[in-house]
RNA sequence: GGGCGUGUAGCUCAGUUGGUCAGAGCGCUUCCCUUACAAGGAAGAAGUCGGGGGUUCGACUCCCUCCGCGCCCA
């Protein structure tokens, strides 16, 4: 539906009691069947806005921080609407991932088994089993059919929420991103990125979590402080030299290492390069490398590199191409079998005190040997230091050696790092300075994006491998699809020109067993929502998007990997404009957050202050700032709502005259030269994708609007009672129906419900399809009207109420002179609002005296006797 | 440690190229049930614009520095 000029109804049907209460049942429902908020398909590009917006976890559940942001968008959307634009604002639903995944097998007592294969009849047991040992083991395409049933239940709450909040989303347009759809765009744009060598796998060590049974991303990591200790460990000078003291704070793992290392420049340790020493408790030999990323300044200056004690070792490791030693398995425990490198029968027999131990009893048993050895110097010096964790995790991360799955992100690619640096360059940020969290993180990657995930449920990499002759695994000729048979699940189908009975047989094949990151088929929702290739005709019309609204946090993950599959696939950037939404922060200035137990419901907040009031506080947040949550602002967002209701009551109170009525009055011709420039300004700040400032300027002109000119034009506005309508009554008639019509349309962004409703007492269609205004429009109706006019006639109006406060009487008590000091030409805009200004302050007489200086002085009339 | 942001009335915040910019709302005090509105209206008190330097005829606004807070990255 396009946007329309207003039409006037016949009659106009203004309530008595005109309420924000119930506005909510009453227009939502009404939306939903008109299809207001319908994307018109036949739009052509230039005429669609169309946005990528977030989905959220579909398990999970919506909090204030949603409510916030979204309303953002959506404030955006109806604007963008109003100009004319056909919006394409789809709805996603995250369920891919650990969230939904716990979330499935727990409400059916299943969990997920790739081996298992797919039962069309399947049903889950009627009663969960409570011990999750006893979960029925499901297939991968069985468990994501009982994803999507409760998605079906999980949906219907969120879209509750979100039509009460009144999002103008187009609710026939949704996606999961589980869905087949999204399968099937996340295998293609893989296979994309395998065929042009984008993507590939190797066999190398990656950040694991043991808790998740997760590999972890760069971007999915982050550094806690973390309390250790330093332990002195005494190396072996094979040379017999002596020793070499190296401090550590993970002594259990010299079994795995592999070297020492020290900075080339240490002069303490210079002499040792090339020599080797022996490990401590086991014997092994190593070599001593320099290396500049050993800090001469941290504990004696020489460290030891084992496989993998964290990221700096796998740096070590790669640069100095040393022997891989791992001694820690996926379950963070130590292996069971002795390694092979151990020399000699006592080493062996000692590391049966660490085998099978996690890194904690490890590292106890490993004290005790190090003193009986008397290798451990000293006592142990406890330190505060950064310790690397799963962001989701809660134990710190091992490093595990495996196959996985990368796609180049510019970490390993100075040229590509500056292609991407260029691609964010080409995007509009909303607020500006996002843009350095971009850069920042792009410049610092120093490795590929890890899609890789090591479980079992999620979109499956569609790739199968030859099994060959001795019964090997042959990674590197995988076997791929076609693109018209996605999506697939290799290990729930056999490959083209392959039986199922071959699955695992010399000869044969097997299906890649790992699921891709959540990531690398969320930084396509664009290609997903615009259906990149499954409805080509639609992704035409709608791609690259226009906006790409999302919180700040996830600048790195989610932002920059949606540009880079973009870049990769298409050679653009996948939207014009980003928002980022700041967070909401608790009265203490606190994120809020539900671990800190301070989130507040939605549904609740919306209940109790209504959608309106909730958007209005929401709407108050500017773009990329943290807000606090501040349940005050809502309850003047209602008193605005309000307010609304009953002013629009007032200016539709008197007959309609004709839309061509002339605006002869300079009051009226004022305060429509005033709103002339109200439109301009909230125009300009919604261009900018400022909503805040938008609010504000019309709040803020709407309360005066109210408090000055209302009151100074309603006299005349009422007219003489029987009398036939004059010019000057007719004037403010029009006027305010100018003003009114161009107030509904400013504030409908914000104030959905109450702007539907105050619009359809006298006007056809829905407020939200009504064209924005247009200033020149507004400023032709003034007629060469002077704002300065309005600001003279109401700062008289304001010195006539003080007077009367001062004197403690009534508003409606009348004043029989009012002294006005003011300049020439302000007396002179006075004059021409003097009758106006004399009936709503009920002066008698006025005394208008020249002078630099605005003042007046009132007699105020004795209360009138009765 | 680096980057970004932020610090204006008790509270939440405007202040767009340096010159009536010292503002709004809430809260507070007082008055008023005036025919749009008592889930209201009117009026009033209240701030050395984080501290200190500097540029300028003039700085909340530009520069430097320090301090506080927040976020991101090491």
């Amino acid at each position: 539906m396009a946007a329309h000029e207003p039409r006037p109804k016949p009659t106009r049907d203004v309530p008595d009691k005109p309420t924000v209460d119930g506005l909510e049942d009453r227009w939502a429902p009404a939306w939903a069947e008109q299809g207001t908020y319908a994307f018109d398909r036949s739009a052509t590009r230039d005429r669609v806005f169309s946005i990528d917006t977030p989905p959220p976890t579909a398990s999970g559940s919506l909090h204030v921080g949603h409510v916030f942001s979204y309303t953002h968008t959506d404030t955006i959307a109806r604007y963008q609407r109003m100009r004319g634009m056909e919006v394409f604002y789809p709805m996603g639903w995250d369920d891919n991932g650990l969230p939904t995944e716990r979330r499935v097998e727990n409400h059916y007592g299943v969990r997920c088994d790739p081996s298992v294969p797919y039962d069309p009849a399947f049903a889950p047991p009627a009663e969960p089993p409570s011990d999750r040992r006893d979960f029925v083991p499901v297939s991968r395409p069985n468990f994501i059919e009982l994803c999507e049933q409760l998605l079906v239940v999980d949906e219907q709450a969120f879209e509750h929420v979100w039509t009460r909040l009144g999002l103008s989303v187009d609710w026939s347009s949704t996606y999961a991103t589980i869905d087949e759809g999204s399968r099937r765009v996340s295998q293609r744009a893989f296979l994309r990125n395998l065929a042009r060598g984008q993507a590939y796998s190797q066999e190398a060590p990656s950040l694991w979590d043991v808790t998740f049974q997760t590999a972890v991303a760069q971007a999915e990591l982050e550094d806690r402080q973390r309390s250790g200790a330093y332990h002195q460990l005494a190396f072996h000078r094979s040379d017999g030299g002596g020793d070499v003291l190296i401090d550590t704070t993970r002594p259990e793992l010299v079994v795995s290492c592999v070297a020492l290392v020290a900075h080339p420049d240490d002069e303490r340790y210079r002499p040792l390069f090339g020599s080797t020493v022996t490990t401590p408790v086991f014997g092994v030999e190593v070599p001593i490398h320099p290396h500049p990323l050993a800090e001469p300044d941290k504990g004696t200056g020489i460290a030891m590199i084992c496989t993998f004690g964290d990221t700096t070792d796998v740096v070590w490791w790669r640069e100095l191409d040393l022997p891989t030693r791992a001694v820690i398995e996926r379950d963070g425990r130590f292996s069971e079998e002795a390694p092979e490198w151990l020399p000699t029968d006592l080493a062996r027999e000692r590391y049966g005190r660490i085998a099978r131990k996690a890194p904690g009893g490890a590292r106890e048993q490993m004290v005790a040997l190090l003193t009986e050895t008397g290798e451990l110097i000293g006592d142990v010096r406890p330190i505060e230091h950064a310790v690397k964790f799963f962001e989701k995790g809660d134990k710190p991360l091992e490093i595990v050696t495996s196959r996985q799955w990368y796609i180049r992100n510019g970490g390993r690619s100075e040229e590509l790092r500056a292609e991407l640096v260029a691609r964010g360059a080409e995007l509009v940020w909303h607020p500006d300075f996002m843009r350095h969290r971009y850069d920042n993180w792009v410049q610092g990657l120093n490795g590929d994006w890890l899609v890789s995930r090591q479980r079992y449920f999620g979109v499956p990499f569609p790739v199968w491998y030859p099994v060959l002759a001795d019964g090997t695994v042959d990674h590197d000729h995988p076997i791929l699809p076609d693109e018209a048979d996605l999506p697939v699940d290799p290990q729930a189908e056999c490959p083209a020109g392959f039986e199922e009975s071959q699955r695992g047989a010399p000869g044969g094949f097997v299906g890649d067993p790992d699921v891709m990151d959540t990531w690398a088929t969320s930084s396509l929702t664009p290609q997903i929502a615009c259906r990149w290739e499954d409805d080509a005709d639609l992704f035409e019309r709608t791609f690259p998007m226009d906006l790409r609204p999302q919180g700040h946090d996830i600048i790195r993950t989610w932002l920059f990997s949606t540009v880079l599959r973009s870049h990769d696939e298409f050679g653009c950037v996948p939207w014009s404009n980003v928002a980022l939404s700041g967070w909401i922060l608790d009265p203490d200035r606190k994120k809020m957050s539900k671990s800190k137990g301070n989130v507040v419901t939605p549904l609740g907040l919306l209940e109790q202050h209504g959608s309106d009031a909730v958007r209005y506080w929401a709407a108050s947040g500017r773009p990329g700032t943290d807000t606090a949550f501040d349940e005050q602002q809502m309850k003047v967002g209602r008193r605005l709502a309000i307010k609304l209701l009953n002013a629009s009551r007032f200016a539709l109170g008197f007959g309609a005259v004709d839309p061509s009525t002339p605006v002869t009055e300079a009051l009226d011709r004022a305060a429509l030269a005033t709103l002339a420039d109200l439109v301009d300004d909230a125009t300009r700040a919604f261009d900018g994708f400022d909503y805040a400032r938008a609010l504000e300027r019309t709040e803020t002109f709407f309360w005066r609007f109210c408090d000055d000119y209302l009151e100074l034009v309603k006299t005349r506005a009422y007219g003489e009672d029987g009398a036939p309508v004059d010019g000057s009554t007719a004037s403010a008639r029009a006027a305010l129906q100018v003003a009114l019509s161009t107030l509904h349309r400013l504030l409908a962004p914000f104030l959905p419900f109450t702007c539907e409703e105050a619009w359809s007492w006298w006007m056809e269609g829905s407020v939200h399809l009504a064209a924005w205004p247009d200033g020149d429009s507004v400023r032709a109706a003034s007629a060469g009207g002077d704002p300065a006019a309005l600001e003279v006639a109401g700062a008289v109006l304001g010195e006539l109420r003080g007077a009367k406060s001062a004197a403690k009487v009534g508003m409606r008590a009348g004043i029989e002179l009012a002294r006005v000091t003011d300049t020439a030409d302000r007396l002179d805009l006075l004059r021409s609002v003097l009758d106006d200004v004399g009936r709503a302050g009920r002066v008698t007489t006025f005394d208008l005296v020249e002078g630099d200086e605005f003042g007046v002085e009132c007699t105020v009339a004795p209360p009138s006797d009765t």
